[in-house]
RNA sequence: GGGCCGUUAGCUCAGAUGGUAGAGCAGCGGACUUUUAAUCCGUUGGUCGCGAGUUCGAUUCUCGCACGGCCCA
């Protein structure tokens, strides 16, 4: 039967439905109860206790099984917090509303009423006195052994996903309660959360390509932000001293299991702090997590144990580096050396980079995927680092970490820039490696300079992955499985 | 961007060294009033991802393309 005959089965019952007067998709619906409200409140009793119960539920959800018995059935309903089976007897809900329950499909939205016993199996089950179709659907569901498994229709379908697999349901759960304790900590911490503009004039604030469109009245270029770092710290000017946001960045690059176009972000910005606090605060805000998920600072990711019982290691970029390579720290001071032994160990270096780069392509192609356990990597070169602080013992590094845990970032931090003379230098070197080819290097944006220009005082600031954070936490190895509608090529 | 793998019924998968394909579930018809992957009997359903080439004949071989996955950069 090609799909056009099952849809066409599934008209020729709908038309047979309407010509009986049945209404397909009414609205007037009164639910009582959900599956959980009903499973918490009487599983734990027996029949005879369930006899003296007289309550009436009326429960609503999406047809999941028909077990049919001829002049009785049974079903499973499932709603928004899991399933119950209900029972329905045709000598109890009557001649016409069980030959009308035959033309019920596996998919429908239906709705079960009556009380509640349990079958000889024990399982807690609604005894229909009433039932009814509630929306009926024209396709079939995906089958209910093996179900959906086809990665391609179960991102692209998002619908069949969350209906017939449970775990992602449970998944988006666990990602909003994530992000519910990270507000929870912001606010805690006296943070104003805050929403800036997603179109910028100049995409600031990181280091990628950004998408860009325009606007037609003002006849302008924009570009879909790349990160709200600038404006963030423009409210600090503004004497919003703890501001943070948790939104959408949008960054040109390829997809992958660890990248999508548009993925969330937190950042927030503390006056009169460092990035040294901002490390204890991020240690903080993991195991709160990990403590509310989990009762445990230790979990599973993929079958790796990370631990996330603080202090968690530090490490300069420079030491990681010796650490990881033998290399003599001295070769890291040095460019041409620094050029030569990164060719040496088999990376691309095309000749104009700076130090800083040099160091950072080693760091990234021999380090970062060792680093399993949390680890803040500090003092980052400062040409890789233009909005950073400048390290008050060595003026080549700036106050900046990265978190690391599974070998995989999760948070960029740093004591911010506050000078506008130096904020402006920095943007100028970003220029010149802008002309060397370099598309990602930042933009000039005397705007902010100007901002800068009435005093930020000293502060500090912080990113931290969401996706990439819930990935970890919620065991997911894909960036596409902790996201609702992930990015795909289109189709036909 | 490169390499490898995949794409067969609504879903999950078999399969043929080239002669146009099967199962389970779902569907349809029938039996069945405590099942839960219900069971039993019967039964429908396919442009074998798309396009070209080779061939008497391609879903199978070759090439290209699309989409997806994994790995690498």
């Amino acid at each position: 039967m090609s799909e056009s005959e099952l849809l066409k089965t599934r008209r020729e019952k709908i038309e047979s439905l309407k010509a009986d007067g049945i209404d397909l998709y009414p609205n007037d619906i009164e639910v009582t109860s959900t599956t959980e409200d009903v499973l918490n409140r009487l599983g734990g009793l027996d029949n005879e206790a369930l006899e003296k119960i007289e309550d009436r539920f009326t429960l609503a959800g999406r047809l999941m099984a028909i077990r049919n018995f001829g002049k009785a059935s049974f079903v499973n309903i499932q709603d928004r917090k899991g399933r119950i089976q209900a029972y329905i007897k045709k000598n109890i809900v009557g001649d016409m509303s069980y030959s009308l329950f035959q033309k019920f499909d596996i998919g429908d939205i239906i709705s079960v009423a009556g009380r509640v016993f349990k079958t000889k199996t024990g399982e807690l089950t609604v005894q229909a006195d009433s039932i009814r179709l509630l929306s009926k659907a024209l396709r079939p569901l995906p089958e209910k052994w093996h179900g959906l498994t086809d990665i391609e229709t179960r991102y692209r379908q998002k619908h069949l996903d969350l209906i017939v697999n449970p775990s992602v349901r449970g998944m988006f759960h666990t990602r909003s309660r994530i992000i519910r304790l990270i507000r929870d900590f912001m606010y805690k911490y006296d943070f104003l959360e805050v929403e800036t503009p997603m179109m910028h004039p100049i995409a600031g604030g990181a280091m990628a390509k950004p998408f860009k469109t325009y606007h037609n009245a003002l006849g302008m270029d924009l570009y879909l932000r790349i990160a709200p770092e600038l404006y963030l710290k423009r409210l600090v000017v503004g004497g919003l001293e703890r501001v943070f946001e948790l939104n959408r960045n949008f960054r040109n690059e390829g997809v992958s299991t660890l990248h999508n176009p548009e993925f969330t972000m937190m950042e927030f910005y503390m006056a009169y702090a460092t990035y040294e606090h901002l490390m204890s605060m991020t240690e903080e805000l993991l195991t709160d997590i990990a403590r509310d998920l989990f009762g445990s600072f230790i979990f599973s990711y993929q079958g790796t144990e990370i631990d996330l019982t603080p202090p968690w290691r530090k490490l300069t970029v420079k030491d990681a580096i010796v650490a990881y390579t033998g290399v003599d720290a001295p070769v890291l001071d040095d460019r041409e050396r620094s050029i030569k032994y990164a060719r040496d160990i088999g990376l691309e270096i095309l000749g104009n980079e700076t130090l800083g780069k040099v160091i950072m392509t080693i760091f990234e192609a021999i380090v970062e995927d060792k680093l399993i356990q949390p680890t803040f990597v500090t003092q980052y070169p400062l040409e890789v680092s233009p909005l950073s602080r400048k390290n008050n013992e060595d003026d080549r590094f700036t106050d900046r970490f990265e978190l690391y845990i599974q070998g995989r970032e999760i948070a960029n931090a740093f004591s911010e820039l506050n000078d506008p003379y130096d904020q402006r230098e920095r943007f100028l070197m970003q220029l010149r490696e802008r002309e060397a080819g370099d598309l990602e290097a930042h933009e000039m944006d005397e705007d902010y300079i100007r901002a800068l220009e009435y005093a930020m005082p000293p502060t500090a600031g912080e990113g931290i992955g969401i996706d990439r954070l819930v990935m970890l936490f919620t065991d997911s190895p894909s960036i596409r499985d902790v996201i609702l509608f992930p990015h795909m090529r289109a189709k036909m």
